[in-house]
DNA sequence: CTACTTGCAAATCATTTGCAGATGA
DNA sequence: TCATCTGCAAATGATTTGCAAGTAG
């Protein structure tokens, strides 16, 4: 490799953690162990989830009320508004995933296992960006859903063609 | 116009409460005032709204009592489940749309005024067909969601570009 | 007639908020 | 120190449900 490695700022190596820090510090919030914990737990791992499925991660500091519901979902909003969640509803439901560091993506969306598939495609893009110029409109960001079957669930479904 | 009108069952002329009576016998449910009334002031144009929009609409049946807030909930879901309305989640609110007889579309949605946009695109039917067969995942419909901000709140937003 | 419907009031359910005590910078 | 946080309990707000009385077929 030659040595073309110019300045480059490395401000996407920060963690979540420290990421969330910075955010915090620039509205005069705080650091604190719940939120702490919130942030490890939630970017431990890469998936989606809602406030429960959190809650039962975390069950442990809650049951030690070291740790409640409330500050789970205030913590859940901030992480939205620094922009390392990204937050969508499904079935009336408040579901999240990991924005910072993550890809922009899609989903396909099964409905009978509720699984969530990420996929992500150019194309789309480009689709978004004409649409929105013919309308005269300002693209911030899209959401597109897929729902359907997976795979999985079709197998299961249709064990044999017998019946069509 | 040469005489090539051929067999053509028209069943696409039903009106919207004529369909939904034919789901409700098929249900062994009953056309009642209620039901009419709702179904006659939801199709009476095209838009989309929410269970508070549609109350407002028919205030003065709800004021008179000949209508409540429960019917209203029950008979949105019916409408839904009789594939005559179709309901998406809008910022924690259930907002509906026509289905019956209305073409297949997406929408850009104006984060600032709420406004949503339709439009229709053929290339994202492809596009979500072809990304569902490379996951071997069935497609039984989609949803699209452009966010941003429309021309109109555009202009409002920036009267002049001098700060930029 | 009689099962399906309705309006009412009360229940849900996820999420939010007021407040007094706890704690991070 | 002292403004920001937290847990608690209670409030919210949209939507749903149990039930006795009303009504469609």
């Amino acid at each position: 490799m030659p040595g073309d490695f110019s300045l480059r700022t490395v401000q996407v190596t920060l963690s979540p953690l420290d990421r969330f820090a910075q955010f915090l510090q620039s509205r005069g919030k705080r650091v604190t162990q719940q939120r702490r914990q919130i942030v490890e737990q939630v970017f431990s791992h890469h998936d989606h989830f809602d406030a429960d499925e959190l809650m039962a991660h975390l069950r442990d500091e809650l049951a030690a009320r070291r740790l409640s519901r409330p500050t789970i979902y205030r913590t859940l909003n901030e992480l939205v508004e620094a922009g390392l969640l990204r937050k969508m509803t499904l079935g009336g439901r408040s579901v999240f995933e990991h924005e910072y560091g993550y890809p922009q993506h899609d989903h396909l969306y099964c409905q009978v296992c509720n699984a969530l598939i990420e996929f992500h495609s150019q194309a789309l893009e480009r689709l978004c960006d004409q649409v929105a110029r013919q309308e005269d409109f300002e693209v911030l960001g899209h959401r597109l859903f897929v729902t359907g079957i997976c795979a999985k669930c079709r197998r299961r479904q249709k064990p044999s063609r017998a019946s069509d």
